[in-house]
Formats: C-alpha cells, sequence, structure tokens
DNA sequence: AATAGTGAAA
DNA sequence: TAACCTTCACTATT
C-alpha cells in the first residue's frame, strides 16, 4: 500500500480546480477521463477527507447525471421553461423519477404487443425514437428516414425529429397523411398521441397542393386548387410579385393533357424500374418488408395522380428573380412549393443521347435514393446526402440517364469540373463533344442542339466584369431550360453570394449533392425553399457495415503541454494561442509516435493541420512532403503522384487544402494536429477523405483517425464541437491519454527540456520577428524565408503579397502589449463596420505610430475600392 | 504566359 | 460568443 499523505489544504484545492477545469471540457470523453485518473487520486490520497471529497464527488456525479439526462432530453430548453403542473394529474414517483423531470411520459401507455414495436414517441416536441435492436427496425427505419430528419444514430438507438421540412419532404415522395400516420400507429410502442397526430394533419393538409414550374423559360406558380392559388395571391408578399401578363387579371387556366394515362400504375418507380431492367439481381431480399409496403403506397397516390391530372390546372406567373422570396413565402405560410419536372412529356427541350454503359452497377443506396427523386415518375427537386466516397457522382449521373435532357453541373472548383466530366464519360456513353466546360480556361458549348455544361458556382454568379467569351457563355446558360441542374457539395450554396444562381440560371429540376449538410450558420434550412426537401441521407454506420466505405476507429488523442509552453499559453494572443497549442512538443511527439507506427504497417498517411506555421515546422522536422495553398500546381500534382506510387513517400502534410480542393489519392490514416475552430463540417470532409479506403479487410478497422489535442487548451472544447457530427453517426472516438512505448520511439524529438524550451523559444521568436520585419522593412520576402529553407520543396512564393495585407494587424497586435491588443481589436471592429461602403470618414486615426500607419492604409484600400 | 489583386467562404 | 487566417477562382497587368 503506498504511503499515505495526507492533503495539505492547498492541494485539495488544486484537485478540487483540476476538477473543475475537467467538468468545464465537455463531450462524451469527460467521464472517462475522470474515471481513470481523478477518481483513483481521490480514493488513495484523500483518504482522510473523505466525507468532503465524496460529497464533492456526489455533487459532481450529480450535476454530471443531469447534463447527461439533459443532453439526452429532448428539447432541454422547454424543461427550465415550465416548472409547475401540479394541476394535471398524479405521477407516480420513484428512484429514477429525478432524473426525468418533466419529460417523464411513464403515463402513456404501452400497447400489449409493445415489444413487438420499434418506436417511442416524445409527443411534446415530436421526436421519435427507434430501437435499432428490435426485430422491425429495418422496416421501421426505412419508414423514419421518409418521414423525419435523422438527428443522431449511434449503435443500439437513433433518435430522429418530425418537422415541418421532413413532412413536406414525405408527402413530397408521395406519402399521404393518413399513411404516415397509420404507420406510425403500427410502428409505436405507446398508441399515437393526438398532439403528433394533430401536427401532422395540420402540416400536411397543404402540402403538395403548389408547384413551381417552368413553361417557355417563364415561371409560373400552379395549383389543381383554383383556392389555394387565391389564398396565396391574397397573401401580401406573394400577391405583389405576380407578373399580370396581358392585362388579365385571371389565373392561366389550362389542362393537362398530356399526363393522363402515360404514368401507367405500377411503374411509378421509373427510376427504380429504370435500375432494376439493368440488375435486377441488385434487390435484396431483406428489404422485402418496407419496400413493398412503400411501393403499395406509391401505387395507391399514383391512382389519385391520374384523377388529378384530367383536372384544370390553374396557374400565374412570378419572375425569375422571385422565385427565392416566393418559394420562402410558401414555406412560411404553410405551402411549401414543389418542384416536379415531368421529363418523359416534355416535348420542348431536345432530349439528349445518354445512358448509362450498360454493366454499370448502382448499389443498393444510390437506387433507394433515386427512387426517392423520381418516385412518380417525375423529377422532384432536392437533397440527397451520401458520405463522401459512396458513390455521389453516379447518383448525380443516373440521375441525368434518367432525365435525358440538358444538364448543368455545379462544382465548387476548376478541379472538380474536370473530374466530374470524367465521370460522366466513364459511366455513361454521353457523346465527349456533348459535354462541356465552362470555367476560365475554357469556355466550349456543346456540339449539339442539347448537352452538358460542367462548370463552378463562382463562375455563374460572379457579378464583376467578364471577359467577352464569359459574357456570351452566360447569357446562353441563362437563355434556355435545363432539365436538370446538379448541385455538387450543395452546403455552399445557402451563402449570400451562391444562392444567386438558383435565380439566373432556369432549370426544371434541382438535384444537390452533399456528404455533409452541414454549416456553422443556421443557413442550412434554407436550402429547403432554395432547392428542396432532403430526399434521402444515408447512415455511415450503416454503408461501411455493408462494406461501401470504410470502418473506421477513431480516436482522440490529449497531449498534456509542457509547464513552459503553457505559461507562455496563458499569456499570449489568440493568434499566438493557436500556434502554441500546434507546436506542443508533445503533440508532436505523438504526430511521430503515430506515424511510425502506421507508416511500419503499410498504411498511408495525411496529416492535417490548419496553421502553416506548424505545418511547415513539423513537415521539415520529420522529413516528409507538404503541399499548401502557394504550393505551385506542378508541385502538388508531383507531391501526389509520388504519395500515391512512391513506396518511399507514406506521409503526405496538408493544410486546408486538403479539405476541399485537392483530388487526394486514398489514405489510410489521417491525423489532424490543428483545425479551424468547431466545425464539424471540417471534421466530417476529412473523415471522408479515408472513407474510401476499403481495400484492406484484414482487421475490423480499415482506416483510422486521429485528433491530436493539446490538453487543458481551447482546443479541447473546440475537439468536442466538431465531433458532435460523426457521433450523431454512429461514430466511437476513443480518448487516448497514453501512447505506449511512445518513449522507444527512435530519434523521438523534443524529448529533453531543453530541446522543449528551444522549440518555445524558436516558436515565438519565428512568430514575432515575422511581424516586425514586415513592418519595419517591408522587405519580408526577399529574405530566405522564416523558420527554415523550404526542404527540398523549392518553390516560388505567389501568396505573399496577399499575406503580408493579411497578417499585417494580427501580427501587429502580436507584437504589442496587451493595452494595444485592446485598442486594435477595437480598431480593427470600427474599420470593418464602416471600411468598403461609404469610405470611412477619416477620423481620429492620424499617422501616429506604426500600428496606425497600417490601419491607415487598410482604410485607404478600402476606400479605393470602394470608389 | 506568369503574376498581382480582389471578393468571398468559413 | 466571437474569432479571423487561409484558400480559392476570376480578371487584369507586366
Amino acid at each position: 500500500m503506498p504511503p499515505k499523505r495526507k492533503a495539505p489544504p492547498g492541494q485539495a484545492s488544486a484537485a478540487k480546480a483540476g476538477r473543475a477545469s475537467a467538468m468545464s471540457t465537455p463531450g462524451p470523453a469527460t467521464p472517462r477521463s475522470l474515471d481513470s485518473s481523478m477518481m483513483s487520486e481521490a480514493d488513495e490520497d484523500f483518504d482522510e477527507d473523505v466525507t468532503e471529497a465524496q460529497r464533492e464527488r456526489e455533487a459532481m456525479l450529480s450535476k454530471e447525471a443531469d447534463e447527461f439526462v439533459n443532453k439526452f432530453t429532448f428539447g432541454g430548453k422547454r424543461l427550465q421553461g415550465q416548472s409547475d403542473d401540479s394541476g394535471r394529474e398524479v405521477r407516480r414517483y420513484d428512484a429514477a423519477t429525478p432524473f426525468f423531470r418533466k419529460r417523464d411520459f411513464s403515463h402513456l401507455p404501452l400497447k400489449p404487443d409493445h415489444q413487438n414495436r420499434p418506436l417511442w414517441i416524445d409527443p411534446d416536441n415530436c421526436t421519435v425514437v427507434l430501437e435499432r435492436f428490435n426485430p422491425l427496425a429495418e422496416q421501421a427505419t426505412d419508414f423514419l428516414i421518409t418521414i423525419a430528419e435523422p438527428k443522431s444514430r449511434p449503435t443500439f438507438l437513433h433518435e430522429y425529429a418530425l418537422t415541418p421540412h421532413s413532412l413536406y419532404a414525405a408527402v413530397s415522395v408521395g406519402l399521404r397523411p393518413r399513411d404516415i400516420i397509420n404507420t406510425l400507429e403500427r410502428f409505436l410502442k405507446t398508441s399515437l398521441p393526438d398532439v403528433v397526430r394533430k401536427k401532422i394533419e395540420d402540416h400536411t393538409r397543404s402540402f403538395g397542393k403548389v408547384k413551381l414550374v417552368l413553361k417557355h423559360n417563364k415561371y409560373f406558380v400552379e395549383s389543381v386548387d383554383a383556392e389555394v392559388l387565391q389564398t396565396l395571391l391574397k397573401d401580401k408578399v406573394i400577391g405583389a410579385l405576380r407578373v399580370h401578363g396581358s392585362g388579365s387579371d385571371k389565373f392561366t387556366t389550362s389542362y393537362a393533357p398530356t399526363m393522363g394515362g402515360l404514368v401507367i400504375p405500377g411503374t411509378q418507380n421509373a427510376a427504380g424500374v429504370h435500375q432494376a431492367n439493368l440488375k435486377p439481381a441488385e434487390k435484396k431480399p431483406g428489404e422485402g418488408g418496407g419496400a413493398s409496403n412503400e411501393a403499395d403506397l406509391f401505387t395507391a397516390l399514383n391512382e389519385e395522380d391520374d384523377d388529378d391530372d384530367k383536372e384544370a390546372v390553374h396557374a400565374f406567373e412570378i419572375s425569375d428573380a422571385n422565385v427565392e422570396t416566393v418559394q420562402k413565402r410558401c414555406l412560411d405560410i404553410g405551402y411549401p412549393i414543389l418542384e416536379e419536372y415531368d421529363f418523359r412529356n416534355d416535348d420542348v427541350n431536345p432530349n439528349l443521347e445518354i445512358d448509362l454503359r450498360p454493366n454499370t452497377q448502382i448499389r443498393p443506396y444510390q437506387e433507394k435514393s433515386l427512387s426517392k427523386m423520381f418516385g412518380n415518375g417525375r423529377a422532384k427537386s432536392g437533397i440527397i446526402v451520401l458520405p463522401c466516397g459512396a458513390g455521389k457522382t453516379l447518383v448525380g449521373i443516373t440521375a441525368a440517364c434518367t432525365i435525358k435532357k440538358g444538364v448543368i453541373v455545379l462544382c465548387t472548383s476548376s478541379m472538380s469540373v474536370v473530374q466530374w466530366r470524367q465521370e460522366f464519360l466513364k459511366w455513361s456513353n454521353i457523346n465527349p463533344d456533348d459535354v462541356a466546360i465552362f470555367t476560365a480556361e475554357s469556355k466550349n458549348k456543346f456540339s449539339g442542339s442539347t448537352g452538358i455544361i460542367v462548370t463552378t458556382y463562382s463562375m455563374v454568379t460572379n457579378s464583376r466584369e467578364r471577359s467577352h467569351d464569359s459574357k456570351k457563355m452566360m447569357d446562353f446558360l441563362r437563355g434556355r431550360e435545363w432539365g436538370l441542374m446538379l448541385l455538387d457539395e450543395v452546403h455552399v450554396v445557402p451563402a449570400e453570394m451562391f444562392r444567386r444562381v438558383i435565380s439566373s440560371i432556369k432549370s426544371h429540376s434541382k438535384l444537390g449533392l452533399t456528404a455533409t449538410l452541414l454549416r456553422e450558420d443556421d443557413k442550412i434550412s434554407h436550402l429547403n425553399f432554395l432547392i428542396g426537401p432532403k430526399l434521402y441521407e444515408a447512415n455511415w454506420m450503416e454503408l461501411s457495415q455493408q462494406g461501401h466505405i470504410a470502418k473506421v476507429q477513431c480516436a482522440e488523442v490529449w497531449c498534456p503541454m509542457p509547464t513552459e509552453f503553457y505559461d507562455e499559453y496563458l499569456r499570449a494572443n489568440a493568434r499566438m494561442k493557436r500556434t502554441l497549442y500546434a507546436m506542443n512538443p508533445r503533440k508532436f511527439q505523438a504526430c511521430q509516435y503515430l506515424i511510425n507506427y502506421h507508416e511500419a504497417r503499410g498504411d498511408k498517411i495525411i496529416v492535417f493541420s490548419d496553421e502553416l506555421y506548424s505545418l511547415k515546422q513539423y513537415a521539415l522536422k520529420l522529413k516528409k512532403v507538404f503541399i499548401y495553398g502557394g504550393t505551385s500546381q506542378a508541385e502538388r500534382m508531383q507531391v501526389l503522384e509520388n504519395f500515391q506510387h512512391n513506396p518511399e513517400v507514406n506521409t503526405l502534410f496538408l493544410s486546408k487544402i486538403g479539405d476541399t480542393s485537392l483530388d487526394l489519392p486514398e489514405a489510410t490514416c489521417l491525423i489532424q494536429i490543428s483545425s479551424h475552430f468547431g466545425s464539424r463540417r471540417q471534421e466530417a470532409q476529412r473523415l471522408g477523405r479515408i472513407l474510401r479506403a476499403k481495400r484492406r479487410n484484414d482487421e475490423g478497422f480499415n482506416a483510422f483517425f486521429y485528433s491530436l489535442v493539446s490538453k487543458d487548451t481551447q482546443e479541447m472544447y473546440y475537439s468536442s464541437k466538431r465531433q458532435a457530427f460523426l457521433v450523431d453517426q454512429g461514430y466511437a472516438f476513443k480518448v487516448i491519454t497514453q501512447l505506449a512505448n511512445i518513449e522507444k520511439t527512435p530519434d523521438l524529438a523534443f524529448a529533453t527540456p531543453q530541446e522543449s524550451r528551444e522549440l518555445l523559444q524558436r516558436t515565438l521568436v519565428d512568430n514575432e520577428r515575422g511581424a516586425e520585419d514586415d513592418v519595419e522593412t517591408d522587405d519580408l520576402f526577399g529574405k530566405p524565408g522564416r523558420g527554415g529553407g523550404r526542404g527540398g520543396n523549392g518553390r516560388k512564393n505567389n501568396g505573399g503579397g496577399v499575406r503580408r495585407t493579411a497578417g499585417m494587424l494580427s501580427e501587429l497586435a502580436g507584437g504589442q502589449d496587451m493595452a494595444y491588443i485592446e485598442q486594435n481589436k477595437a480598431a480593427n471592429k470600427a474599420l470593418k463596420g464602416k471600411g468598403g461602403k461609404k469610405g470611412a470618414g477619416g477620423g481620429g486615426a492620424d499617422g501616429q505610430s506604426k500600428f496606425f500607419k497600417g490601419l491607415q492604409r487598410e482604410k485607404d484600400k478600402s476606400r479605393a475600392r470602394g470608389a
């Protein structure tokens, strides 16, 4: 037994502080860390203080339990809000009751055969919980992804939310309200609460009644129900936007002769049938129950549809520019606009000669997502969410092959433009002349009357002066109707700039593709009226279990900071903080260790760092290749080529350039040493980089994802935020606090305190000197690189000028004392607010110091820009 | 043809 | 809670 030590009061409070800080680090890791270190310490060392320690622990545990319950309580906000419901009924109380507080629904009577039913429901906020281990789980899952939004899908319990959007999606896929209610009733353990029933009825009543139709290059709001249109026109927003054609205030009323009888009952699942014809063996017997059930529903609906088609259709026109406004308004007032394209009966637009190559195989989930899009024989606009590496491109191409009209594909970078074209040629029999690329380099049109154009968002949205060719091309794009608009990485669209695409190019249907329907702002919901509802979202875990994407082991490695680093960290400004926790020598060692370990296993490793300084330092010290924004095109190609084929080059360091704009070869291991705040999108996108790795099948996992985190720094908080999405997808993050035998690593860097201190000094000097040089001499770039040369990567720095201006203010602040930082921040903000628009009035900032000189320069620049 | 400058995303 | 650097694509310039 170890000698007992009586804890001096000071130490006890230190332990308390430590514990408090551990508590304040949110995320799934917290309980584990408490178990392993804190608990044992408390038990052994603080024997004498047992009562106090215990009390403290109990308090902590109960607080933790509260947090835990809160986390799994739906609508935690309401919980605090309503404090008293004493008037209602007397509830039974037991030991667990306090944990549930007001979220106790044990009064809802269970059905006698509840064990055979997989769903629970929370009537207050329409959250549905699915038991994955229930025999009926498969069928229920199929149903739930149609009517509800997946919130969280770990191994055993899945959480879905019924939202207006998700119900809208369900209706647009062809389910009727009563189908939804009946099926829910069938799967629920309790009877469907009336509140929910009413909600579903209310929300779905008006759905699917209004359509947006493109006719002769003009947009019309269309409905079979004249009263609905009247309602819309009475709305102050929509009514004002109506285009009054030819002086008549009546609707244009027409009949829809083309629809009657052409959609043959049973084939409404057009895409599905199409695919089934291609490959009948693809149908899985296991899916029988859910699929046929769904098919029944669709059949029922379709008969009704045929009746509708014989009715009159009423419409009024709106202008291109107002489409977005009208769509948004309609959604707000409960009449979401549905975009459907009856492509098979479109005689106006020429057909495109395109088909999938005969031996092409569509995977079941791809087929499923497409059957949602073409559920009733027409093309519905919407969004399909598939993880990276799961074949998004093929889904888009298959959609194009089904519609067989002109297609416009929008990508985020010119590189993926080239890829999309190649994929089209690879998977379909399209004539290469009919797939044209529209970027800065190439502005070709297709040869025939119709075809495919692949371009970038920025090319289409660019509002500045255009080159002559570019202008002509845009007129061409604007002047015609497209059958399908494919929006790659659709989560970028809600940005102010990019949403203009929607109104400037007219297409009959839109299909958005993305892996991560995530943004850190709340604009993602805008996609519902910009593009359409989410038609399908794949379950990552399911795909990896079926072997379509890699099985990934995720781990978070906690690296303690040496005290001298931590002292410096506490003192540093935000910019320096980020550099310091990336340069943590213990983190460097962990990185070195992991690289060694995985290279020995034969893995290909990618290391991500957002922090450029540390990226270079790591790569140079470990003698590995690296790519960042300034790396020239030719060299990027060369490095990637080597990484892919040269057995000597197994590790590649990347800045955040690797997130989107590089076509990375397959890798099996990924290490993150620094990242962009709490961006869940980035985390998911990076993980996506190794999902393609599925060749090796030797063990349980075929890919590894490490996140290196400096302990007790901001990183801990960001890291837990970043992981939220992946945790919801069912990934479990293992916390590693100790790497086995790390001290045996050959040439372990910074092993002595001396080296560690040197590293700190150099880091500080390198990052400060740069700023001073910049201001004083204005000649930073004539010098041979701070932080050592370019280790074999001799390249020209073309981004220098840009970086200089950008780095100016913040670096200056770093060189000054605290008082200065405050000023700088305030001034920076003021500059932001005024600058650019009206040319900030020349206020008190006269050229007194370096700081104000820099500020003045910024100001001049923004004024020049504005004029 | 290579490079500088710019707006915009996040 | 805000932070705020890096990166990209486009166009104009030398």
